[in-house]
DNA sequence: TAGGCCATCTGGTCCT
DNA sequence: AGGACCAGATGGCCTA
């Protein structure tokens, strides 16, 4: 049992290796890392400061988006430029346009949390950086396949 | 400085 | 009608 567990351990580090030389050889390549993640951006750190603007109501989320705060309710129209393409324009207000950009921000941080559980799943250096999504993503894979094999032969 | 990555905005489409 | 999902565009940040 040890002894499997030393050899499935020496094999991800293995898998790991090969992960990094054959998918991303430009990221191993370059020898020693700049950064050894001492403070790694995590996402929820870098997501903290606007996590509270989430939290906030659509007016202060949308702080940043200063053009689009206005008094009157002015009207988005959709395909303003091309009106014979859109089957059934939906009109919507400043207000709905915030409205829904706030639903995409939350809808993109629980995207990011997601992958920030999957990075914690794959096993990877800990020097390394962090990955990015798409590696993880691919790393993923390449892991599970490698676990069904490990699975099937054993 | 170019390229990669990411956050955000936006409009189209699908679904309830 | 409105929310969820998606993809394209854009701009900022970081690294080689």
């Amino acid at each position: 049992m040890e002894l499997q567990g030393r050899l499935v351990d020496s094999t991800l580090i293995h898998l790991v290796s090969d992960m990094n030389l054959l998918e991303f050889p430009q990221k191993c390549t370059l020898g020693p890392k700049q950064q050894v993640n001492e403070a790694p951006p995590s996402p929820n750190t870098l997501t903290a400061s606007w996590r509270t603007a989430l939290d906030n109501d659509a007016c202060s989320a949308d702080a940043r988006t200063e053009h689009l705060v206005v008094g009157a309710p002015r009207y988005y129209s959709r395909g303003a430029h091309d009106h014979s393409k859109s089957k059934r324009r939906r009109i919507i207000t400043v207000v709905q346009r915030q409205a829904a950009n706030v639903r995409e921000r939350k809808r993109m941080f629980s995207l990011n949390e997601a992958f920030d559980e999957l990075r914690t799943k794959v096993p990877t250096f800990a020097y390394e950086k962090r990955l990015s999504r798409i590696e993880t993503l691919r790393l993923a894979i390449v892991y599970i396949s490698f676990m069904m094999d490990l699975l099937e032969n054993t």
